[in-house]
RNA sequence: GAGGGUGUAGCUCAGUUAGGUAGAGCAACGGCCUUUUAAGCCGUGGGUCCUGGGUUCGAUCCCCAGCACCCUCACCA
């Protein structure tokens, strides 16, 4: 017999006892009046003997003949409580003793302060909610000093994504995290709806993907015998929706890329895209930046925010510099304007390495993520990309071989991309067929020349802003996470083997 | 994709200095205990030492290959 059935055999062997004392391990309801977190605070106040109900799993166990001690956890936190056979009864007493920790049970009592300081609840009654199978690891703590000491915490992280039930029980600063996340994406919804800009749904599953540079994930619909993608991007489906009249436009969903994995990238992401027309990049980086502002203020009470140990402050308005003075600033070198020749020259000056067949777009997009994006730690918008890198954003309106476009970084991580929509017909097609020569020539990640969407534009589309934000990247930097992972309930992982 | 690290009991980890089938704490089980708190006291059980090959009389340890996870870099809008 393997060692973890051994464990299992024990507590069914338990289970089979309780069933021929008490009727059932799988209660269905419990009459749940009080928490433990309020119980505690609420203290002082209420005075000692107050009768309360509570429920949650067990979580220690210390038994010494007729009486025993142990902590219970609910949502809110943990207490602890008492059991003594003459207040409990011994059938009462007698089924506590084949508990295990784990367990959910339901206990009715008094609270009262035990002499060596805890809140405790003495309890009168006691009733089995749910017996476990599967021993929890047994993670325990003291607060000594103000400082909370925890031993053998559950840390095999591994085990903790694969099966983050556990992490998120034993684990209790995990289920803060996802708190945090829940909070974070129902304030943006809210003040996006609070702008009066409506949320809608678009296809997961699309013939033509569109929107973004990546691979895509392939499947296949047996019904019509065709291959469909899942989607990477919301974009296209979204700006179809302004031509239609929406005015403003959001969704929040996942998308799916068929890429790398690590820490800042999962297959399937979270992304809030939204589309407001009549509005520029102009306006969506005030958006952007009150946006963030008002989440940080109503989910953490507090516009500075603690990441890998330094602070962003969101108060403030966010730095704004365009592409090329951010690459001028930092390398002391002038590329707009510069053609691929003139280009190689300073790349050769800057001593980086790019392979000699790098397209324009490819060396800029290289000098800056070497020279300036690791020093985007504080919130910063980058400015007016080269319009090489940008097939879906429309023109500069001063500034020749530019499109109106910002990044959003903070923490030295991309968080968002905007820009003045593309709203030319003609001029879309033109960007269009240029991704496809770069597809003709072996770039799986070129955009696919979307007829549809040519179509939609030729019915006119007003001018348009949109944006896109990374949701995950957003939590990761609010909730001082340094994986993706982190704030990812079910992370992807590889399979594991049966 | 490249380099590095890790993989030993349910959990957290030692260890085999130099190859002889392994230990601790917690959890579990048994006994004693009616105010204990990271662990009450005493005792007991529990291991495919990631997998597969090789070397060897003998491998958890050495060698090779593989798998999973972690870290760094590359890729990645």
């Amino acid at each position: 017999m393997e060692p973890l059935d051994e464990l299992r055999k024990q507590r069914l062997d338990k289970l089979n006892k309780i069933l021929e004392i008490n009727q059932t391990a799988y209660a269905y309801t419990f009459a749940q009046t009080d928490f433990a977190q309020d119980i505690i605070e609420q203290f002082d106040t209420r005075g000692e003997g107050f009768h309360v109900a509570v429920s949650g799993r067990l979580m220690s166990i210390r038994r010494m003949g007729k009486a025993s001690f142990g902590h219970i956890m609910d949502k809110t936190g943990r207490i602890q409580i008492y059991l003594k056979q003459d207040k409990t009864g011994e059938s009462a007493y007698t089924l506590f003793k084949l508990l295990d920790i784990g367990d959910f049970i339901g206990i009715c009592g008094n609270v009262f302060r035990t002499k060596t300081g805890e809140i405790t609840i003495v309890c009168e009654s006691i009733e089995l909610l749910a017996k476990t199978l599967r021993p929890l690891p047994v993670v325990k703590e003291k607060i000594e000093d103000d400082e909370k000491i925890i031993y053998d915490q559950f840390s095999d992280k591994e085990l903790r994504y694969r099966q983050r039930y556990v992490d998120l029980i034993v684990n209790p600063d995990v289920k803060n995290v996802f708190i945090a996340r829940s909070r974070i994406i129902s304030v943006m919804r809210r003040y996006l709806e609070n702008q009066g800009f409506i949320e809608v749904e678009t296809p997961v599953l699309q013939s033509i993907y569109g929107g973004a540079f990546a691979r895509p994930f392939i499947t296949h619909h047996n019904a019509l015998d065709v291959d469909l993608y899942l989607r990477i991007a919301d974009e296209l489906y979204l700006k179809r929706l302004i031509v239609g009249g929406f005015d403003g436009v959001f969704e929040i969903a996942k998308d799916f890329r068929n890429e790398g994995m690590d820490r800042d990238h999962n297959p399937e992401f979270t992304m809030m895209e939204l589309y407001v027309a009549y509005q520029d990049y102009q306006y969506m980086m005030d958006l952007v930046e009150d946006m963030i502002r008002s989440i940080c203020q109503e989910v953490f009470n507090n516009t500075k925010i603690s990441y890998q140990g330094q602070i962003l402050d969101f108060a403030k308005p966010w730095t704004r510099i365009g592409f090329f003075e951010s690459i001028k600033m930092e390398t002391g070198e002038d590329c707009y304007g510069k053609d691929e020749k003139e280009l190689r020259k300073i790349i050769d000056k800057l001593k980086i390495e790019i392979d000699p067949s790098a397209s324009k777009a490819n060396m800029l997009d290289t000098i800056f993520s070497e020279f300036v994006e690791p020093k985007l730690f504080h919130p910063t918008f980058i400015c007016d990309y080269p319009v090489e890198l940008s097939p879906l954003a429309k023109k500069h309106r001063k500034k020749a071989g530019l499109v109106e476009r910002f990044e959003g970084y903070a923490g030295g991580k991309e968080l968002c991309n905007a820009f003045s929509e593309l709203n030319d017909p003609i001029d879309q097609r033109e960007r269009f067929e240029n991704q496809a020569a770069l597809r003709a020539e072996g770039d799986e990640e070129a955009m696919v020349i979307d007829e549809d969407y040519l179509r939609a534009l030729e019915y006119g589309m007003p001018p348009t802003a949109g944006l896109g934000i990374g949701v995950d990247r957003l939590v990761m930097l609010l909730t001082n996470a340094s994986s993706i992972r982190d704030v990812i309930l079910f992370p992807h992982m590889r399979p594991e083997k049966s």
